[in-house]
DNA sequence: GTACAACTTAAAGTACACTTGAAGTCAAGA
DNA sequence: TCTTGACTTCAAGTGTACTTTAAGTTGTAC
């Protein structure tokens, strides 16, 4: 059994056979060999689904895993450019992670909030809500203007 | 200075006017009185866009922002709105807050990589690299099977 | 030989929150 | 009056990671 068929691929990675077909399109996955026009894997696929799966667990796009598995020339190993991904990568998932923890203050506070109308809560001016049980200030940052589109 | 256009408002609000136009069109914002076919707001929407802010900083939909804003019809108060919004959103928000951790764990722990190849390092296999310097095993949960399509 | 499941392609659809473009109207200043 | 900039509507486009659909082909079991 060194051949699978891509709905047999498919269901041992978790995928639909149209991921494998559109992960092959964009340049993440080898084209197969085929017979007729039907689509013949080596097992060895599903150790690179299992690497795009971990790349993708890691917050990388499907662009940035093909720079990860092809890009910037032979010279460079697989080791370093995942190293040079992750070091870029690394600050915007830690800014996803503040911004979550924000998301939560935010809901905290509006969860312990007594306020009638959205008007006299002054959570809106990004001083904390007034009337609520809750008086701990939340963190930095004026209210009024948000990220410039 | 009772009346604004939509590009004043607009620039004090941070937003495009675009952005307010379309606001209108999915009810987060009362259309204004015109004058002609041209929108003139009083300076209250302001607020308005203000609750809007919050609440998409807390990781409400613009869905979600039209039910907390009108929503449950007129006996609710607006606080008791946000309360049950928000009372439903925050183990979403900590789902996020956990996947971000996750996506942390797995850069750093390819960043102390020192493997090759992909196949040779057992970070695909979930279970922490074999060959760098760190040797902490990660998170539960064995490789292989990813999230059912 | 026949039925049926699994495969093939290309194009369009999905969700979200807007933005962009085209073509036209209006207000204000020189 | 003319110009310029800001506004109007409506439709289509954006980005991401696929899925769905349609119409046709192939492999396998009976």
């Amino acid at each position: 059994m060194a051949e699978l068929t891509i709905g047999e691929v498919a269901r041992r990675a978790g995928l639909r056979p149209s991921a494998l077909r559109y992960y092959e399109s964009v340049g993440l996955l080898d084209a197969p060999r085929r017979r007729q026009t039907r689509r013949y894997y080596d097992p060895g696929v599903l150790q690179q689904l299992a690497v795009i799966a971990v790349a993708q667990q890691a917050g990388f796009t499907v662009a940035e895993i093909g720079v990860l598995l092809h890009g910037f020339g032979p010279a460079v190993t697989p080791s370093a450019r995942w190293q040079a991904l992750a070091a870029a990568k690394l600050p915007e998932v830690e800014a996803l992670i503040a911004r979550a923890q924000a998301m939560k203050r935010v809901l905290e506070e509006g969860l312990n909030c007594g306020c009638v109308r959205f008007e006299e809560c002054v959570i809106v001016a990004g001083q904390g809500c007034v009337a609520g049980p809750t008086g701990s200030p939340p963190a930095a940052g004026a209210g009024g203007d948000r990220a410039t589109p």
